[in-house]
DNA sequence: GACAGTTTCGTAAACGTTTACGACGCTATA
DNA sequence: TATAGCGTCGTAAACGTTTACGAAACTGTC
């Protein structure tokens, strides 16, 4: 005899009472319930998941959809994890539990969804790393799986979403450096398809018009995010026939390949090029120069996420009545030593 | 009518039936086969897992615990990204699927873990950011749930684990200060009981041994494995009576940190003090100067993991025959230029 | 043509829960 | 005392699978 039946045969008394007991049910003596709950808590047990999912079909836990071979890669784990213990925060208010959901590099991250949603592992979805076209909207959409994105797609109305305010981003950084003087701004992007790099990029144009410079696509380095990027992005620029006094960067990451680039080329990054660069992480304080970049609460992300998420499951909309959630998140900015004033 | 049973109206057969063409049983016919796989792709079915699982006991996926707090944070997320591929790669041979479970920074592993356990999410688990003493053994050990650590704990003998060599990468490192002309090495380890600390001062006391250097505690740096533990070293370190001219780092987060806190004292990495640190990432060759480290191919010690994990569960015991894996996974040195000779 | 053996399939029980429904005993009211 | 209402609990069905068991049809052998 296994499971809530040898609970109620150690008690004497019916499964059903038992069950109705361990879930607060209002129609149990109080009594009788004290009684269960010391019982289950000295016989050890602990419902039985997959009966339960069966009779309820809830799971009581949501997925965290993440890709390793994303461009997202770029980013420390301090990234997501710090999202992770927000999304956590929220969660555990309601007794679920965040399951996180790699999808591995060598296969299509919406066939990976696909079954991850066939399967029923989870009542509701967390999906990052969009792309401008993202055909696992659509999917979720179709099966009625609650989700949120931490990132826009291309059409941002068809679902809810959080988003960090790269708009934002882009006309402080170009303001602050129009404000130094410089007047030719290059720009590293990610040369993958994801929507970040096009938001950025379109933030970046408007505010250069802003300040009646014109847009120069020479200046757009497409690349990867990471160190080996940044790298590149180094080498791209110095190579420019009219070398630009400052860059935006895209990752923190890209920063060490591109202060590499530039000092293997003899160059001075903050003084022959200024650099300001998002996220801010525990590198931009111990990079020399100290990077001057943009700051987020990965947790209160998180805890968005989590309680936006909750406001779209029918269960719990009552609680977090906020609706369709769509908004970006302020960054603020961190000064450091990366964007000093032009010295010519 | 839903799942099982309306693709078993649609095609007029037995639900029996369709179960056993779609689990491949031998007792059906190959035609009728053709038919129920042909229609469950046309009807879009996918087995409820549920369902199966409450049958069989068995959840067809495995768990990855792991601890954001941890002090194996430092490590970029391409750690566990790598390794995670790696699992990946072995457990899609077999129909499974990984799912990570991250454990909240304020809630206590233990019990975390003790939840997922009785939660019966999955059918095996690998933890990771294993510590001198670590109760989840004991856990893992009782509950009967198969498992893999990645790490030593105090008691390896108690289960299965793969580690990554640390007395290879102690040994390999201080031969090759001293070849240079170093005597007086310093190292630098995380300050929580987290298991790796401890296993390499040990080697590095042996190593030290070997060549005749008496152990100086004084020389040990106990400090957080990120960048701002690394400045912190460079602190301790500059602040030393007799400064040592070399320094071993746990972490090659630590080395961003380490360099730019020797730099703010005018001192030069790589020059007057030689740097070695582990585990190599993009990081170290875009340093400057580039960090002599230690490569690990993250894909392999995941696809260790995934086979050793395999063959400690019982359904799959027959196809990966090495039983108890109890292994060091080797490391291969990456010369950088952070661990010149010695001036003087 | 009887019979054994094989292939193929249907029937129904089981996995561990939750919950609708109804039954029972008690209290309060008329 | 009869009755209605309430609090408490037991019964049994249902969730969607898998699988043991047995039945039916078919094959081949003597």
């Amino acid at each position: 005899m296994k499971g809530i039946r040898r609970l109620a045969e150690h008690l004497s008394i019916s499964i059903g009472t038992v069950s109705r007991a361990l879930n607060g049910r209002p129609d149990v003596n109080e009594a009788t319930r004290r009684r269960v709950l010391d019982a289950a808590a000295e016989l050890g047990y602990v419902p039985n998941q997959a009966g339960r999912t069966l009779r309820q079909g809830t799971t009581n836990a949501v997925g965290f959809m993440m890709e390793a071979g994303a461009d997202t890669s770029g980013n420390p784990d301090n990234f997501f994890f710090g999202v992770f213990d927000g999304v956590q925060a929220v969660l555990s208010r309601h007794q679920l539990d965040l399951v996180v959901l790699p999808c591995a590099t060598d296969e299509d991250p919406t066939e990976y969804l696909r079954r991850m949603i066939a399967r029923r592992l989870v009542d509701a979805l967390i999906i990052s790393a969009t792309h401008r076209k993202d055909p696992r909207v659509e999917l979720l959409n179709k099966a009625h799986v609650p989700f949120i994105a931490l990132g826009r797609t291309g059409t941002p109305s068809d679902h809810p979403w959080i988003d960090l305010d790269f708009e934002g981003v882009a006309n402080r950084a170009v303001d602050r450096l129009v404000a130094k003087g410089h007047r030719s701004i290059a720009v590293a992007v990610p040369s993958s398809d994801i929507n970040l790099g096009v938001i950025f990029l379109q933030a970046y144009k408007e505010a250069l018009a802003r300040h009646g410079i014109a847009f120069d696509q020479s200046l757009v380095i497409y690349t990867s995010s990471s160190e080996q990027g940044g790298y590149q992005a180094a080498h791209e620029l110095i190579g420019m026939a009219q070398r630009p006094t400052a860059i935006l960067l895209v990752y923190e990451l890209m920063a060490i390949g591109f202060y590499r680039g530039l000092r293997d080329a003899g160059l001075n990054p903050g003084q022959d090029v200024a650099v300001i660069a998002f996220r801010e992480s525990p590198l931009s304080r111990f990079l020399s120069p100290a990077l001057t970049c943009f700051r987020v609460s990965l947790r209160d992300v998180g805890i968005g996420l989590g309680e936006s998420l909750l406001a779209s499951m029918p269960a719990y909309a009552d609680i977090y009545p906020q609706g369709i959630v769509r908004r970006v998140w302020p960054m603020e900015l961190v000064e450091g030593d990366s964007d000093n004033a032009r010295s010519s």
